[in-house]
DNA sequence: CTTATATAGTTCGTATACGAAGGATTTTGT
DNA sequence: ACAAAATCCTTCGTATACGAACTATATAAG
């Protein structure tokens, strides 16, 4: 009954977690010369996705903690990423939108997403990046 | 050439970092009857696994920044499931090692996480499960 | 045996994460 | 119409993350 000896790698969690944070570094390298972080550079993909939604929105499609939003928000503003707009039938909420700052670095940030991602899994057949992907997809 | 329409749902990065997401929430709520954050349920089962273990030789097994663990070891310190002992022979390290409250939680605490890892992929089929700590372990 | 270098930890700064509480506004139920 | 409930967002508290600078100690080099 005893489940020693403790096999931590062989923890599924702790590979997923493992696995996620070195995803998460490599592209957060990659981003460093465009001065955003990974968060950033992912609300900024919602809003091409969706431009003028509003926070409640982004946090939805990017299952983002609407209290993470806030400040990743706040500090997008300040760099000069995206705007802040009240709605104006519905004061609760606010749209936000890209700057033309962030347009003109969309292209080359969008291919820099797709080459992270071939990247991470460069060394997966085409069966086993589907499968993969099938299976992250099943855990969400 | 254009790489729209952009698909978020469809970046590997991005699943990965909600299902890592979503597995660490799950976890999470498991241990807080016990006041214990992932993390330090981590720090517990690597000091079961190598009691006495430095601060450098925790970061080494379980993939921590150095930073990190500092604070982490603080606070379970304080809560009384750990202790540190400077090193005679090294006066720059410092072993860690388990209390006796931590070591009297130990199989509820390693079942927890056995638990969690089942309830994670309860929906997979065995050869599905070893694909994907397989894959999974490749990323890292 | 000193100086240069390497290693162990801490501390600081910045950016997530997220539960919980709070303020503003809108919608609902009667 | 109006109090109650729901929604949108902010703020606060706590816990990661991690690069960078710093202190203390140990080891290597000449």
């Amino acid at each position: 009954m005893a489940p020693l000896p403790i096999n931590i790698p062989d923890c599924t969690i702790f590979l997923l977690a493992k696995a996620y944070q070195k995803a998460h570094g490599r592209f957060k390298t990659m981003l460093r010369p465009y001065e955003l972080t990974n968060l950033q550079h992912l609300v900024l993909e919602g809003l091409w996705y969706r431009q003028g939604a509003t926070a409640a929105d982004l946090g939805k499609l990017l299952v983002l903690d609407k209290a993470t939003l806030s400040g990743i928000l706040e500090r997008m503003i300040d760099a000069g990423w995206i705007l802040k707009k009240r709605d104006p039938d519905d004061k609760r909420l606010f749209r936000v939108f890209t700057t033309e700052k962030a347009d003109k670095a969309k292209q080359e940030l969008i291919e820099l997403r797709i080459k992270a991602n071939e990247e991470l899994m460069e060394g997966f057949s085409d069966k086993e990046r589907a499968i993969f992907k099938r299976l992250l997809r099943a855990l969400t």
